[in-house]
DNA sequence: ATGGCAACCAATGGTTGA
C-alpha cells in the first residue's frame, strides 16, 4: 500500500504531467494539493479513465485538494472543522477501503507569509485546528495518515541555506512548535522514521535555477498514527518529477505500508 | 551585469505562492 502526497500547482495547467507522474509512481493513494480549480472543473474524466477514484474539494483559482485512490473511498469529509467561516479548500479526508483500510487526510497548510501578520495568524490557527481534528481521529485507534503540503521546514538541514529562511513563515518558531505539537499527539513522520537524512527536498522554486543548484526545501510530509506507523516499510521522494517539462515546483513524497 | 518563475484572473498588470 503506497500513499503519495503531491502539490501539483494547478491540475488543469499540468494535466499531462500529472497523468505521467501518477503512472510512474505506481501508488494506491495520491493526495493532491493546489488544484487551483473548482470541484466541478476537476478533470474527472481523464483521471478516472486512468483508473482512479477521486474525492475532490476544489475552489476557484487557489487551493483545492483531492484524494485519488485505486481502492473504493468511504466516509469522505471536506473542510477542516473548527471555523465555519473558513472557506479555503485545504482539507479532505477519506477512508481507503484496501484489504487493510487506511484513513487518509489530505491537507494544504497555509503558507503564512508575510509573517508576522494576519496570514501568519491564519496559518497558526489552522495548525491548531488540524491538531484538534487529528486528536479526535487518534481516539479511533485506526491506521490514519495525514499527508500534505505542510509549508513547514522542520529542521535547518531540511533546506539548502537556513540563513535564507530566517523569519520566514515556513521556519518561524511558532510554526515549528505547532508542527511538533501535532507530532506529539502520537504521530510518526514517515521520513523521520525511515530516512531522516538532511537535504532531501520536496520543493524547488521556479526562480534562479533552484532545481539545477539543488536549492530546495522539504515541506511535504506524511504523518502516521501508531496503527499506520506499525505498518510503515519504506519512504521515498520522486525527485524525477521536477525534471519533467512543465513541472510542478513540488514533487511527490511517498510512504509504503504493509 | 548581480540577473533569471509560474499560474490565476482580468486585462495587457496585479496577486499569490514559497
Amino acid at each position: 500500500m503506497k500513499i503519495a502526497t503531491w502539490n501539483v500547482n494547478s491540475v488543469k495547467a499540468r494535466l499531462p504531467t500529472v497523468l505521467e507522474v501518477l503512472k510512474a509512481i505506481e501508488c494506491d493513494v495520491v493526495c493532491l494539493q493546489e488544484l487551483k480549480c473548482e470541484t466541478d472543473a476537476f478533470p474527472y474524466m481523464e483521471i478516472e479513465d486512468a483508473g482512479w477514484t477521486c474525492a475532490v474539494h476544489g475552489q476557484k483559482s487557489y487551493n483545492g485538494v483531492a484524494i485519488l485512490s485505486r481502492h473504493p473511498l468511504e466516509d469522505i469529509e471536506t473542510g477542516l472543522p473548527g471555523d465555519e467561516s473558513d472557506e479555503q479548500a485545504r482539507y479532505i479526508e477519506a477512508l481507503v477501503m484496501a484489504e487493510e483500510p487506511i484513513r487518509v487526510g489530505c491537507l494544504y497548510l497555509p503558507n503564512g507569509n508575510p509573517a508576522p501578520g494576519p496570514k501568519f495568524d491564519y496559518k497558526i490557527s489552522w495548525m491548531d485546528r488540524l491538531a484538534a481534528h487529528a486528536k479526535s481521529r487518534l481516539v479511533w485507534e485506526e491506521a490514519f495518515v495525514l499527508a500534505g503540503d505542510y509549508n513547514c521546514i522542520p529542521r535547518p538541514e531540511d533546506c539548502w541555506d537556513p540563513a535564507v529562511w530566517i523569519d520566514d513563515a515556513l521556519t518561524r518558531p511558532e510554526t515549528l512548535a505547532a508542527f511538533q505539537r501535532l507530532k506529539n499527539l502520537g504521530f510518526t513522520e514517515a521520513f523521520e522514521a525511515l530516512d531522516n537524512r538532511g537535504h532531501q527536498y520536496t520543493f524547488w522554486d521556479y526562480q534562479r535555477g533552484a532545481f539545477q543548484k539543488d536549492h530546495g526545501i522539504r515541506i511535504d510530509h506524511l504523518l502516521c498514527s501508531p496503527q499506520a506507523a506499525d505498518r510503515l516499510e519504506a519512504f521515498g521522494i520522486y525527485r524525477d518529477a521536477r525534471a519533467l517539462t512543465k513541472p510542478s515546483d513540488h514533487v511527490p513524497a511517498i510512504a509504503s505500508f504493509r
